[in-house]
DNA sequence: GTCTTCATGTGTGCAGTGTAAACTTTTTCT
DNA sequence: AGAAAAAGTTTACACTGCACACATGAAGAC
């Protein structure tokens, strides 16, 4: 090296791979999806067009780890005031208000994160992060009781009701499919009938 | 004009653009979403790259018209085997499998009618079409009892449940988030605890 | 009947995109 | 030290949405 001056950008990023996601997790977040691009997500960082090729195989591989890091961020809001909670219906309320309120603060990776052609999702870290988040729904899941079956068959209908309630939830609100005044009102919780819930256990 | 053959592609399309849409849904539904291109479309319509701008003002503009044409197929999906029904009971069990096998027959569409930021969500058309199915799952949303508060805020909580646990199904189902075997056997109405629906009225 | 108007086509051009390929510069491994 | 690999660069190409100028033909005005 000819010792120029000792500040200059290095040849080698260093850690091109977080910093582009986090580039890419900005620009989604201020832009939009449709304004996402590879070349933009390059340039924010200082380098050069092609250079994101070296760490995502295409742009599809991008998206894929932003939605897995969604998922992994979700788990963390649902955790979050929910596990140093004893009580259990306040750890359940704790985790479905930090589930919404998650797809509130960050509408376009919630889209992003069920978006079909969009993300790969036969990618093994994405499974790994949605199963994460998923554990923990399931395990809320066991205070709503009332469903007919053997055991398996009831554990799955309680888990598939609750995702699908609050995952429905979450999409309408961002979506802006609520209008009427006494809708924009409701939380999650108000949503969900007292005597579907289990209290005790 | 030289009466060179008879039947010469004629200079003006005269239902252009209906054809477009059509091409655009069928390019949605084989191709995906990331693969459908105004050009695509043109050519495929047989016409000029630029010819769709005098029908769409833009790409958006085109998906919005798309999803709007969705939201009535899925009104026509509940209401099929669903209008000439007397019985109530079998009303509501026939539009929430209408609406969930809507979403199975066309994943893409469906994905696409609620995306933020491909649709212009203040389009009027849209979201009259969006009110014409609302209208059908808050009829069927009386059934289901038990929320608290004044008329008009129960109402709009049993409505909110209600369409949150049947999107948030048919979404979770077509994006491929239910994996286990006897989450598969599942259908909607499995997931709806009978203790809900007040059977009568 | 001609003329004018205008909706609806076409062609060209441009900035921007994802991705492939060849090359260059560092780091790392032996 | 030298080879190999990792991680950058430049160049190239097909494709995209869109703006703009122009061509065509149908429909109403006179």
């Amino acid at each position: 090296m000819k010792t120029k001056a000792k500040d200059t950008k290095p040849y080698h990023h260093g850690n091109l791979r977080d910093a582009l996601l986090t580039a890419a997790r900005r620009l989604l977040e201020t832009e939009g999806h449709s304004d996402l691009s590879l070349r933009k997500c390059a340039t924010a960082v200082g380098v050069s067009a092609t250079a994101p090729q070296n760490h995502f195989a295409n742009k599809a591989a991008l998206l894929t780890a932003l939605a897995a890091q969604g998922y992994a961020e979700l788990e963390a809001y649902m955790r979050r005031n929910s596990n140093e909670a004893a009580d259990r219906n306040v750890r359940r309320q704790a985790a479905l208000q930090g589930y919404v309120a998650f797809a509130q603060d960050h509408p376009a990776l919630y889209e992003l994160m069920f978006a079909r052609d969009r993300v790969s999702s036969n990618d093994a870290d994405l499974m790994r992060q949605v199963g994460a988040c998923f554990v923990i729904l399931a395990d809320i899941s066991k205070d709503f009781g009332q469903f007919e079956g053997d055991p398996a068959s009831v554990d799955a209908k309680r888990q598939m009701f609750l995702w699908s309630l609050v995952h429905g939830y979450a999409q309408l609100l961002t979506a802006n499919r609520f209008k009427k005044d006494a809708m924009l009102g409701a939380g999650i919780l108000d949503i969900i009938p007292d005597m579907l819930i289990e209290s005790g256990r």
